[in-house]
DNA sequence: AATGAATGAGTCTTCATTCAT
DNA sequence: GATGAATGAAGACTCATTCAT
């Protein structure tokens, strides 16, 4: 389920070289390359998630995925370029999943099952997951040298998500037509990262999966008493 | 303003002195020491705003703040010290202002203004703020290398503002009591913070401070319609 | 034509063997064997010659010789063994061509011709020649490390060409007798390298061979107007 | 002696400054700073003369200096920054004694001046002056990186010294007009390398200033008997 | 015997911290 | 008490060499 992305590079990029079928031992050796790359991006996500991205060394990940320091460097170009990787690795887990709520019709339920598969997602995935949500945490980090990293790609599919069910929603009827939507789902967006955050700092003491309903019904009824 | 904390070091330990009363001497150096600090302070969370603080070297602090590095290090023990330091500052400057809101009576007034205030300190305090309020985010940095960091003393005080008000509220039946407070005061500060960091995102388009009245309305009444 | 050095690693050393008569099979091998040889050589000489010694790497000369890293380490030892057979391989080179010369009988004209010669392997051979001239250029590498390098064989080998043919020419009252040939040697080595050198800067616009007259002219007949 | 140079780094560069009347502190400083430049420059030459550059590692230079590697940063940028100083270091001291015989009016003179000179130089400063003749040796390591290298810019001058003073010569009817004065640089310059280099290799026995006449009179009057 | 991915010692470089002036 | 150059531990990255397939 590793996408090819752009963050990973070539076995030992050559020239050139022509394709041919795919031979038996071409297809063992993607495997194992796959493997390798999934062992390091693991072991990268525990150590960010454990220690942060700056304190994670390479030499940290190196060890912790069972490989040497030179290996990490055949699978990616930098220190930089596994931190994007894991992101576009989990960006692409997640939207797998979100995909599949996607078409639902209704968008009070859509949005409620967006929400439901968040939960489901980081609380599968941990502590990392919890850290990409944050608004970039590390990724901030990344960001100081490469000019304004604005959003993650995470977030951004997230956000799509929720403003069009929200926005479709008010057309429907269903949601308050006096508040701007892209406003609504900043908030929306806050409330669910915060618990997320905050299940994370209270070590998973309950299910996650348990506080989907009130994020909704809190977001769509409110606190004040009727 | 600046309360004496645990990070600054007090000038130069000396052996020992026997203290007398306070002299005019002494006490013009107090106040030039105060603003040293205060001057190093500004220049740290102007470049931290800026850069990150993984990125914002030393020297970086020192020339922005026109002093010299070894000076910096004659208040503060380390680089460390100083982010400690800058969020102590910052907690207390919003300390001072949250405590002319904290005798409102009606909880949810109460509620409405310590958001107001919120809003207000950080639209004047900019960046940096919105990075504290980040479940800190430079925190992190530090917090990876003293163990798990908990919580920032400002969101601390912060939340104990919110799930007073609410707690009270909901006891005077004005929230629901069906919602627990805890989870409820998460989720309003991460629609909070939420909003914050969108503003800074964006640059400041709009007064940060009009947006009180839609977090308000939108955490009380919820986003359905009626 | 490749001399057996002892820089050349046998194929793949075995515990032992018994020699028998030469086999089919075993004629092969060999030649196959020369042949990885020199294409390894020829590509190494190639990259040296245009990225230099250091920055020629041992993938790079594997690649540009069609072969796989491990087998480049099975024909040489070592990166600084692939630079001692190539200077070797050049020397053999030169030296088949120059014993063309060597039996010439007045020794003027073996001077002349010994340049002649030269001029014409290094326009056949190019930049690394040139290089490898030049006082082991790259050579001087290696002598970092397996300390001072004194000559290349290249070098001595044309030494005592010219040497030979000076002496001798002195001694038959053709040249100057009040000058010692060694230094005499070490001059005209020294002009016929700079030419060279010249050539290969300049990037070989006119033919070196027609400066074999020039040379030679000149060292003769000095600079000075009669 | 020191020509300020632009590959020495600014003390501490910092953004701007404004220029008051030079202290005598300021003129310390500076005092001490050449001192520095001066004791790693000598090191590195030491090194590089001894182990070459790629194996004179900034470490060992820092060592051989008496410094910290931080110090060495605090003195040139890169590695290759110190080579590049430690050139035109050279190349600075030579420039200056050949400027003195450089309007001696007879152009014969002129050029026996200008080798005595480069012999005494030479003589003077060892190793590390032969290998910088040496049509740049280490030079080639930083122009593998940096493109074509072209000539060193003590080779220039040296260059230009003896092409003027041969084409006068030429002109004055004291050299030969049938050769191309350019080739007869070359070669000359060929002849007095050489010489040069000889001398280093043979670990200086005989004064190399010795070898002015000999040069001269072999380059003037050629090697044939008359 | 060929392959090329894995290995890790060794390099340059950075920057928080110290300390002599 | 201010200064800023000196310090050196520590990290990212390279590449010659090895070895399982």
């Amino acid at each position: 389920s590793l996408a090819a992305s752009s963050e990973m590079i070539a076995p030992r990029e050559r020239k050139e070289r022509k394709k041919g079928a795919p031979t038996l031992r071409g297809t063992m050796k993607k495997h194992l390359r796959a493997a390798y790359q999934e062992a390091i991006l693991q072991a990268a996500a525990h150590l960010f998630g454990r220690v942060g991205f700056v304190e994670a060394h390479m030499a940290d990940i190196a060890q912790a995925a069972g490989v040497s320091v030179g290996t990490l460097y055949n699978y990616f170009e930098s220190k930089n370029a596994v931190i994007q990787a894991l992101r576009d690795h989990e960006m692409e887990g997640m939207r797998a999943q979100l995909e599949r709520v996607a078409d639902t019709l209704d968008p009070c339920e859509r949005l409620r099952l967006v929400i439901a598969t968040l939960f489901v997602y980081v609380q599968e995935r941990g502590a990392l997951m919890a850290m990409a949500m944050q608004s970039g945490l590390f990724d901030e980090e990344v960001a100081a040298k490469h000019g304004r990293g604005e959003h993650t790609d995470v977030q951004r599919a997230l956000f799509e998500l929720y403003q069009g069910a929200l926005t479709e929603a008010a057309r429907a009827g269903k949601v308050r037509g006096d508040l701007n939507p892209a406003r609504m789902t900043v908030a929306l967006d806050g409330m669910v990262s915060a618990l997320v955050f905050d299940w994370v700092r209270s070590r998973r003491k309950k299910p996650l999966t348990d506080q989907t309903d009130f994020v909704f019904n809190l977001f769509m009824k409110g606190a004040g008493a009727r």
